[in-house]
DNA sequence: CGAATACTTGATTACCTTCAATACGCGTGG
DNA sequence: CCACGCGTATTGAAGGTAATCAAGTATTCG
């Protein structure tokens, strides 16, 4: 699948659903005046459509930002392997819970934190999940996304993401080159961030706890 | 229960879940420097804790707006009758992907709305909820958030809410006075907000479609 | 009735957006 | 190989919006 292809739209139910294999992509809903607003980014391993298990349609759309390799198959599949493995479906329901706890922490991040700290944390966030699936060699890994891209994700316009890149650039946190982002120092990028990655916590075991 | 008391604080586990059953809360997270954010608003019928099935802690805090009626129970207790019953394992799931629609949605409005367009969209996903419990008469409603809430629910300042009040009253869309909200014209408000209701879609049945 | 909390208003400041132009990097085709 | 062109990044300047600061007023509650 190329780079900048919609994934799945905005209200539609597609019979099939897909997972990214390779590749980065985003969610985002589109706002009037062409206003966008990233809203995730999806890495190796996430489900696109994971809530058409039990929703209508999907209330935003997913797109890819690089050539992706995905794999599709149809949602009735899951469904049935859900009816037989309610281990699966705890899985699958853990999976929805953890994006929702994301979700919480950009909200955060774009209503009370600086500019800087919101990109900080993003990068933070990113490092963290990208690491547990061996994405990232010596504090560097892929960064496929333009600063418009990070501007519609963190809420800033591209000039101000663009200086508040050169900050850090500046204060040695980061280097940012053709396409690849490399955390000079995690450290202070965590204490810029206030980053503390409980959120992505280690969940429960899929057999329910036993008290 | 009494108002401003917290309910479950972030990064606890207590062994028991609770329903809120009447009266306002909150989910909302401290941030350094006193900052804090209000990530959702939970009118009676929602869970405070439904994450703890399938994570480690909370990573955030729920708080009581008003005086509450809870009702509490054993998590042991969902998690055995999950087991009995996948089809009450999808209906939790499915209250996890709403909610998290609704994170996106807020994250959306703090990102890419103007302030009038966030607190007008605020104020149509409420009444659009509350109708759905019948608290909702006459497009008048409880609404016992101070305007420092709805800052920290909005991304704002006291001041620029107030203003932004203001300036809604003038343009005869709303009324708000001593805890209660009136709506006085749905359709424009909606129209301000750019609001559609479809991300609190109706859900699919509980039972897996039959392709 | 008094104290505390919440709301309102005005003035000033700071930050971020917008606008506009320029520079850079990379792939393509001459 | 170099010139061109497009998308992205960078930089400067100007303007507007929302935060902050600082009173003052209303409401609620004990």
């Amino acid at each position: 699948m190329p780079a900048r292809h919609d994934i799945v739209r905005d209200g539609e139910r597609p019979t099939d659903s897909t997972v990214l294999l390779e590749g980065f992509a985003c969610r985002y809903k589109l706002l009037s005046g062409g206003r966008r607003q990233i809203l995730a980014f999806l890495i190796p391993g996430d489900i696109c459509d994971l809530q058409l298990l039990v929703m209508d349609s999907m209330d935003h759309s997913v797109a890819t930002l690089t050539p992706c390799r995905v794999a599709s198959f149809p949602r009735k599949t899951i469904d049935h392997l859900c009816e037989l493995s309610p281990a699966l479906l705890r899985r699958l329901w853990r999976e929805t819970v953890l994006d929702a706890a994301i979700h919480r922490e950009w909200i955060a991040s774009l209503g009370r934190r600086s500019p800087y700290e919101r990109v900080a944390h993003l990068f933070c966030e990113l490092t963290h999940r990208l690491q547990a699936i061996g994405a990232v060699r010596e504090g560097r890994f892929e960064f496929p996304m333009t600063q418009a891209d990070l501007g519609d994700a963190v809420g800033l316009s591209v000039v101000h993401v663009n200086r508040t890149l050169q900050q850090m650039r500046a204060d040695g946190l980061i280097t940012l080159r053709a396409n690849v982002l490399t955390i000079l120092d995690e450290a202070r990028l965590k204490a810029a961030a206030r980053f503390s990655g409980d959120f992505l916590g280690a969940g429960v075991a899929v057999a329910p706890e036993q008290g």
